[in-house]
DNA sequence: CAAACAGTTGAATAATTGTTCAACTATCAT
DNA sequence: ATGATAGTTGAACAATTATTCAACTGTTTG
């Protein structure tokens, strides 16, 4: 690669090597991403917007939101396996919910910034 | 689509009708959503925990972060116009920095959430 | 048991997106 | 002006992904 080799110049070096070293872990900027990533879906964000009110069944998920039951459940698998939300099964139905309150402080917090 | 009708049941109608009436507005949440997706990428996360240590220019953010500055100039277009990063220039090189302290709250809010 | 309802799953499709490459602009030094 | 360095940009490619459709499992009820 060598494409970003700046004029060499210490302050830029001091600065760079600096900044490497205090750089937080590369898995957990990773993770990070990958958390951000599955926020990253509107669909996903008004599942999450509608189970922070009422804990709710992927029927009734589909009827707030205005979608098949197949594409809620396919965005609720990846919530699940994220260890978003949770499920409890009674009878027919399977009841979603938040499964972590940081969760909300997340969303809450990114909707403070978008109304500025 | 009508495939997401629950059976005939009075309080499921009346927890969705409560949870679409309290929904936030749907174009709040698809913004929410934007960000999301701009935080969504380890490469955009790496740039920005760079830039929350230090002014850097494209040059060095490269070097930090091992990448052309093909790569990192593509990030950052993305990054500016979301108003997420700022930048000046001083002769040859453009130094970009943060333009918002909510963004840095809620990475690492989310930060704090993956180390459970 | 059979029918009906709730939910899941896999394949297919379409759309979005991150990186690379090459060509470009802008600034500074000789 | 010429060359060198810093940065941007557009096209192309590969990879990821959200939704649809159809077929499936699991549960309840008649």
């Amino acid at each position: 690669m060598k494409d970003f080799v700046c004029e060499d110049n210490v302050i830029h070096d001091e600065v760079c090597e600096q900044v490497t070293v205090d750089m937080p872990d590369e898995n957990e900027l990773y993770d990070v991403a990958e958390l951000f990533k599955i926020f990253g879906d509107s669909t996903r964000i008004r599942i999450l917007s509608a189970l922070a009110q009422a804990e709710m069944c992927v029927c009734d998920l589909g009827a707030v939101l205005n979608m098949t039951k197949s594409a809620v459940s396919h965005q609720l698998r990846i919530l699940r396996q994220a260890k978003i939300v949770k499920n409890r099964r009674n009878g027919k139905e399977i009841f979603y919910s938040l499964d972590d309150d940081h969760v909300l402080s997340i969303i809450n917090l990114a909707l403070e910034h978008i109304k500025e």
